[in-house]
RNA sequence: GGGAUCUUAGCUCAGCUGGGAGAGCAUCUGCCUUACAAGCAGAGGGUCAUAGGUUCGAGCCCUAUAGGUCCCACCA
């Protein structure tokens, strides 16, 4: 008993079966191994907070198609997997969880801390894992990484060093973003600007008179969104052009409610334009006022604490929550008359992109990292193609940002993550960078060092990842030959975050780029096109989906009509398309294998193909030629389209129906057996091509089907040959085809019962036509719903009132039996005479156009010229057929 | 304010270096034809946003305009 594929396909039963197939024959496990060609991709690491999204689902179905494609062209593939700490993300969670059994953070100290978010790691941080095992994707899990497994915390350690070293990393008192909440500093990649509405609030200060006291008829007028900061105002700026207050030059202001005296400074970063003109300066808490603050040595008075509470600097303050002081402000600078007015504004607030609350400059020691050399490789890197992103466009997003570079902050006020390789003398003072805790202070000599309490921002690792993944400090064998990687697979979103970092610290520490190409894709929304959010509950679950589609119908619709760095829209009715599908692919090879069953075929049969036969091999051929080029190009939602019509259309819809004549009739066993043969051979490489986007079903039939390999996946890859170039079977089926189609209209538009079989006659008086209808005569008869086929040279017995089909260099003549309306038919023959003399007209203008002949190419032109030919030849027919009824 | 991108059939989108407008879904008609009704056969439906330009030839290249989306900047 053969095996036999199940009557409906019914992906459930046969994903998980196969997924450990392939695990346990080790498929997905990459070696080095210096005969063959390396192909790496590295995986964007999950974090280990994540659950599976349709972000991920996108993202690894890309990669899992890049690989596989890769593995079966032969190449030592090896998709480097591994997971993300998140130091945010994975900090807030344990917290929230504290909180639940009533835990504070600083009690439990950090020690204790690190302790349950490690727990909580060995818990939830495999999560992702299998959820990506669900999708297919072929990570070699035998070399799963994590950002804070030992040997990327060495990788970090290194750096950090290497750079400190090279006064690449500083640590500086600076103005940073700081987020409340999550009470740690944040770079400027991580603030997210969202309009808000807001209010304008327009105060003015008193000039300082000549006797020192604040003046009650001279006043400086400015507005601000943010009333509590001038608690630390320390100046008032105006343009040093502006007419206006020339005069005011040199004098001072006094700061109301903290009565003290400001001076008025000049800086043409004030907009004449903008609002009065007036800028009041808080250094110590918004950017540009720390800019102007520095050029004029004015004090930069922190008036908040962490929790964006009013400090000590607040005066009477102090205490305060940041808006309920605003509030307070407000009411007392209207009290004393000094609130002009109130006006509504909506501009940009600065937000933490993880928990959306509004950011506060503040100053403050952090550490950073001197962007302006270190970019310069980068930079130059895509300027000059040595790193191609797709599609292109991105690159003017990625010069933007390496034009407009500020150095990285990269200190965080948390627990989980790299703890930073500096340790401080209690003594002295003195700062160690080291890669682990020095014995005793080097300046000193004293024994009383404590390590920097912050950890380093999550991407500090993750730019690391290429070589970091590989083993990198160390000079391991899979460095020296899997580095640099050839291709990145992510969002758009992430460019300035990962990208850009993974490829400076490439150059930097690799001195060599850490791949060749970066392939974006888009965000996937809803059916409506909006974000999937959690916020507002559209988010699709991948697994519900392959739940209850299959992995493989989800993989299809995220690839399928979607070219790279767009964003696409997923919905049911794609998925159901993709789904169906893959059952029309099961069908077409459960038929294959129900008539190959019982048969032989026989060894010869390759020698016996008919045209139908050489017909398909030659589309398969030039299939595989172009979704090839397409794959190599990442064009990976062409290819696919191409392999589904050919499935599809070409395949199961003419080819299948072509041959089911001679599968029935095993009277001429050769016969049988070429199509046999083409029937496995063209299905087993189209499920060579489709494997890549539908893993578990091209495996599921392919093992089915043949028993001479093992597994698809680690089958070869079709290719192009020019033995299976057969140009002239190709036209001379595409002939026959025109002819069943032009049947088919026709019937159709007399309401012929598709029951009802007709003689078709088929004239025709060159050579090759009659040749090829009569090598096609079965299978036409079958498509065209002909009782019988006549082929002959003139119009010899057939009836005048016969219907007529004029395609290229035959006429088809089906004597219907009832009464064929003549007035219909002449109307039918006329807009044919129309539709080709349109053609006919169209092929004249080009060829008459003298600057077209001129100047268009020689195989445009005998394109244009063949065609005129073709339809000419047509047009007289129809004609000479219209003249006839028509008498 | 700067930049990117989109505008193609009723809907969602492809259309790779310029050479006769495509798919899926939806709609209409006819079919349970022994692989598949998750199917088969046919049909309708588009001044490719608008206006110019380059070209023998433009959905594709250039310019402008309108509308949408996104990113960066942050004018207090």
């Amino acid at each position: 008993m053969k095996k036999e594929l199940a009557k409906t396909y019914d992906p459930s039963g046969i994903e998980e079966k196969l997924y450990q197939k392939w695990l346990d024959k080790k498929y997905f496990h990459a070696e080095v191994d210096k005969n063959k060609k390396p192909f790496t991709i590295v995986i964007p690491p999950p974090n280990i907070t994540g659950q599976l999204h349709m972000g991920h689902a996108l993202d690894n179905t890309m990669q899992d198609i890049i690989i596989r494609f890769k593995r079966m062209q032969g190449y030592n593939a090896l998709w480097q997997p591994g997971t993300d700490h998140a130091s945010i993300a994975t900090e807030v969670k344990i917290i929230e969880k504290l909180k639940e059994e009533g835990i504070d953070k600083e009690d439990l100290g950090r020690e204790k801390f690190l302790e349950r978010a490690w727990e909580w790691k060995k818990e939830y941080g495999g999560r992702i894992i299998s959820q990506l095992k669900k999708m297919g994707s072929s990570c070699d899990w035998d070399r799963e990484r994590f950002t804070m497994d030992e040997g990327c915390n060495r990788a970090v350690t290194e750096v950090f060093c290497r750079m400190h070293e090279k006064g690449w990393i500083y640590k500086g008192s600076r103005i940073i973003n700081w987020c409340p909440v999550c009470n740690t500093s944040i770079s400027d990649a991580e603030v997210e600007y969202e309009e808000q509405a807001g209010h304008f609030w327009h105060i003015k200060y008193p000039l300082i008179d000549e006797n020192g006291q604040p003046s009650t008829t001279e006043f400086l007028e400015f507005a601000t969104t943010r009333p509590e900061t001038m608690l630390g105002d320390t100046a008032v700026a105006i343009h040093p052009d502006d007419e206006r207050y020339q005069h005011l030059i040199g004098r001072k202001v006094m700061l109301p409610l903290m009565n003290r005296e400001m001076p008025i400074v000049t800086d043409s970063y004030v907009d004449m334009e903008f609002g009065t003109g007036v800028v009041k300066i808080t250094p110590a808490h918004d950017p540009n006022d720390f800019e102007v603050g520095k050029r004029h040595n004015l004090p930069e008075i922190n008036i908040m604490n962490d929790d964006a509470t009013i400090n000590e600097n607040g005066g009477k303050f102090a205490g305060m929550d940041r808006y309920e002081a605003r509030k307070a402000i407000v009411k007392e600078l209207d009290e004393l008359g000094l609130l002009v007015k109130i006006e509504d504004y909506s501009h940009n607030v600065g937000t933490h992109d993880r928990c959306k609350t509004t950011i506060e400059p503040l100053i403050k020691k952090q550490w950073f990292v001197k962007m302006d050399e270190l970019i310069k490789p980068a930079a130059e890197a895509v300027k000059n193609g040595e790193i191609e992103l797709i599609p292109a466009r991105m690159e003017k997003t990625y010069f933007n940002w390496t034009d407009n570079i500020r150095d990285w902050c990269i200190s965080r006020q948390l627990w989980w993550g790299h703890r930073i390789p500096a340790y401080y003398c209690e003594e002295c003072g003195e700062i160690v960078v080291a890669k682990g805790m020095p014995e005793k202070c080097p300046k000193c000599g004293c024994t009383h060092l404590k390590q920097d309490e912050d950890t380093l921002d999550t991407w500090f690792s993750s730019a690391l990842w290429p070589f970091s993944t590989l083993g990198w400090p160390e000079k391991t064998e899979e460095l020296e030959y899997f580095y640099p990687t050839d291709v990145l697979v992510t969002g758009y979103d992430i460019i300035f975050f990962w990208v850009i970092r993974m490829i400076f610290s490439g150059y930097e520490q690799m001195g060599e780029k850490p791949f060749k190409t970066v392939l974006f894709h888009g965000l996937v929304r809803d059916s409506q096109g909006r974000k999937m959010s959690k916020s507002l509950g559209n988010g699709i679950d991948p697994l519900e989906i392959i739940e209850k589609y299959g992995a493989d119908a989800l993989r299809l619709t995220l690839i399928t009509g979607n070219a790279p760095g767009n964003d696409m829209r997923f919905y049911n009715e794609r998925v159901e398309a993709s789904r169906n599908f893959a059952n029309k692919v099961w069908n077409a090879s459960r038929f294959i294998m129900m008539n190959m069953d019982g048969k032989e075929i026989t060894t010869d049969a390759a020698t016996y193909l008919e045209p139908v036969d050489k017909w398909i091999l030659s589309k398969l051929n030039t299939l595989v030629k172009e979704a090839t080029d397409n794959m190599e190009n990442f064009e990976l939602g062409i290819a696919v389209q191409k392999v589904y019509d050919f499935i599809w259309d070409e395949f199961c819809d003419w080819y299948i129906e072509m041959v089911k004549p001679r599968l029935y009739n095993s009277d001429d066993v050769k016969s049988q057996s070429a199509a046999l043969y083409t029937l496995k051979t063209v299905l087993i490489d189209a499920l060579k091509l489709l494997h890549p986007y539908m893993p578990f079903i091209t495996e599921e039939i392919f093992d089915t089907i043949q028993e001479e390999e093992e597994s698809i996946m680690i089958s070869s890859w079709p290719e192009y040959t020019e033995n299976r170039n057969f140009a002239e079977e190709e036209k001379a089926i595409e002939t026959i085809k025109a002819a069943v189609r032009g049947i088919r209209n026709v019937r159709t538009e007399m309401n012929v019962a598709p029951s009802k079989k007709a003689q078709v006659f088929v004239v025709g008086k060159e050579e090759e036509i009659l040749k090829t209808f009569s090598e096609g005569r079965l299978f036409f008869a079958s498509l065209a719903s002909a009782s019988e086929v006549k082929i002959q040279e003139n119009k010899e017995g057939i009836a005048e009132d016969a219907v007529s089909v004029v395609i290229p260099g035959a006429t088809l003549y089906i004597p219907f039996a009832e009464l064929v309306d003549i007035r219909q038919e002449i109307e039918r023959l006329e807009k044919e005479e129309k539709r080709l003399g349109s053609e006919i007209a169209r092929a004249n203008g080009m060829l008459n156009n003298e600057k077209f002949v001129s100047k268009a190419p020689a195989s445009k032109i005998a394109e244009e010229k063949e065609k005129l030919e073709k339809y000419t030849k047509m047009m007289e027919t129809v004609k000479e057929r219209l003249a006839q009824i028509k008498k």
